[in-house]
DNA sequence: CTATTAATGTTATATTATAACATTACATTA
DNA sequence: TAATGTAATGTTATAATATAACATTAATAG
């Protein structure tokens, strides 16, 4: 079971989150001869302010900012289709919002968990459950293609009676 | 593991889809003290109109029609909710759509195989999923309270070669 | 009957996302 | 280097989804 969960939850220096981000994508558009232009790459380092997902126009805001002049919807929604294509980043349909993959090499299952009280989330990758949702889906004959798993639930730390409540989640 | 994955693929007649979800309603309505009120229970049958999801707008169409005179959004999402909360209907967030459900009672998965060709969504409710899912937000000690899992790919029908080609999916 | 609540109607607008076309940047090669 | 093609971005407008706020009507309880 691979999961960021522990990185989420704890306190970390989260700029090491970031630069590793940026450093993997940059990584794999060599690869796989893609272009990370300024403007994908601060949309990519916006995602990864946090381990919050972001909706296109908080987005659109915080590029503004740094770009120092407006940007507009194309401009995010482009760069977000770009990153999500090569699996940098995903999007959270229950949320309309868009976060970072932490292991975007590996296979993994699409799985969130979604943080309903601090609203972090954590992604996780587990063999044994995809194995189970292929068994599942090739009992009834289905062609699985692509997936999309969310869950809603509380994280431990606020779920941690008081002790925990002026923790300030990155 | 329960579904109605039988039903979505194959030959059925589909009024008895519709009748049973609106007395299933009426029953469940009953019994928790709400009114499936006439736009209600439209919505409702518009909803099991097919095994197709429908956007909140093409539900809007279809009541203005039903009803005579044009209805608003609000009348639309508000019927919406109210069925969403009984657990009568799904929506499914990477659709923006929504969909009758057919065992309202059961404990489920909120799990759905979303077929990509004929746009037909079945349901599936599975007990070592859920286990497994389980297990898992343990291990990381994520409290669950609620999921959504979507699951797309193509239906036997649709993957089956040209000789069913001209099936129409209800 | 009337007070209260639930449901619906109505208008406006917020939020998310894309279409369509113009322009610029950049690489290729004639 | 100029000509060409392609990828990326800019710009304007608008589509599609969803909700806020307040008015009105219907149903129900006291």
């Amino acid at each position: 079971m691979l999961t960021n969960t522990r990185l989420v939850h704890g306190q970390h220096d989260h700029s090491r989150c970031i630069d590793a981000a940026l450093s993997r994508a940059e990584d794999l558009c060599q690869k796989k001869n893609a272009k990370l232009t300024p403007t994908r790459a601060t949309v990519l380092s916006i995602l990864w302010q946090s381990h919050r997902p972001l909706g296109a126009y908080q987005v659109q805001d915080r590029l503004s900012k740094i770009m120092g002049k407006p940007t507009a919807p194309p401009t995010v929604y482009r760069a977000i289709e770009f990153l999500l294509r090569l699996g940098l980043i995903h999007r959270l349909p229950s949320l309309n919002a868009y976060i970072g993959c932490p292991f975007p090499n590996s296979e993994h299952s699409n799985l969130f968990m979604i943080f309903n009280e601090c609203g972090c989330v954590a992604e996780m990758a587990d063999a044994s459950l995809n194995t189970l949702l292929q068994t599942a889906c090739d009992k009834t004959n289905f062609e699985l293609h692509s997936q999309n798993i969310e869950l809603f639930g509380v994280c431990p730390q606020c779920s941690a009676p008081t002790i925990n409540e002026d923790i300030n989640h990155v």
